[in-house]
DNA sequence: TCCTTTCCTTACCATACGTTAAGCGGTTTC
DNA sequence: GAAACCGCTTAACGTATGGTAAGGAAAGGA
């Protein structure tokens, strides 16, 4: 049940066996059918999830309805809405599973008490939000300065397991494009070849 | 000295004379010249700082010299390159001065041992991070749904004092386009009205 | 199995933004 | 006080991306 958070958990520091199963027991675990909704804008955002399994999505809807995508997820990466999780304000975004999937979610009493129980789960959650803030300022700098073949180049290259998995259109959707330009900037790409 | 540090802490959470005046001394003062560099790409970035007065920018250099604004920083706001910062490996950003500016720094072990100490700080300073990472994410958010003129407004709403004292061409680059264009978004918009 | 929906692509035209070039008031520099 | 620079704007033209529409392959539902 915790392999790929056990494998993610290695990856980023030494936890032993006992540290680790003390902050699994804080840890629900929960099954989510593929478009099925873990967040719906409207609702307090109650979770953060860590993916064992399957793929998730982090989006706005804009005036029209049409959807914005801010984010993806798959198995060992975290997610939530962080804007509503802390603040316990209503959510304006939405996450939902784009394939069936495994979490392992974790409120705020409990993201609270592991913290203050086992420190080397709180610098590995610490350690999550940095890496997450890093990525950011990263995507930030490629909406600066590149265009949109440079930000899907980057994206093939930072994101080859994503890519496999997510539809292109909702690709399109993070790079800031549409489905129509990133299918045209596909065509280029492969004639360039 | 701290006068502007005392006032943002007072805004984020409850914190006595006492344990601030402790978090201070683990701060070093250091002022900062207009056009001076804080950072340069090719260093380390050895600090936090937090801006006690004055104006900074981070960006980045693209292939032909062109600045990539990725944020800026006035009285009131902590900033640092964290990339580097975490992993003391050399900056590919930049930090400088936009105006004479006075500032609150802090390197790694002064970050580890005011944490340590001071439980308050510990919580202040994490709090900060969070608001970055929330921030990141809106602009994310602009990126990917919003026009070049959508963002100009959103700019404006959110950072007023910015935009009396910021350069308009670094606007520009802030919000991911030419002068010219951010030119022509103010002129069409100042007709509409 | 059929029928619907989803996903990807292509084509055509519209538009936002980039590029290049130039001008002009304000400030700094010598 | 020129001269040089800086910040902002405008204009003309080029290009990347958006909008609309349509078709076809693949997947999903009944």
């Amino acid at each position: 049940m915790f392999e790929t958070l056990r494998k993610h958990v290695n990856s980023q520091l030494e936890m032993s066996d006992e540290e680790f199963r003390l902050g699994t027991t804080f840890l629900t675990p929960k099954k989510l059918r593929k478009r099925q909704y873990l967040l719906q804008s409207g609702e307090v955002c109650k979770w953060i999830v860590f993916i064992e399994k399957g793929c998730l999505r982090l989006y706005s809807l804009d005036d029209f309805g049409a959807e914005r995508i801010l984010g993806f997820g798959i198995e060992g990466w975290w997610m939530t809405d962080l804007e509503s999780f802390q603040a316990k304000k209503p959510a304006t975004r939405n996450i939902d599973a784009l394939e069936d999937s495994e979490l392992l979610m974790i409120g705020p009493e409990s993201l609270e008490k592991v913290s203050a129980a086992v420190p080397k789960w709180d610098h590995y959650l610490r350690g999550v939000l940095d890496k997450e803030y890093k990525a950011a300022i990263t995507r930030i700098s490629d909406f600066v300065g590149a265009s949109a073949e440079e930000r899907y180049i980057h994206f093939l290259n930072l994101y080859p397991d994503l890519f496999q998995r997510i539809p292109l259109h909702q690709i399109a959707s993070y790079l800031g494009i549409t489905p129509q330009s990133l299918s045209r900037i596909r065509k280029e790409l492969a004639t360039r070849k």
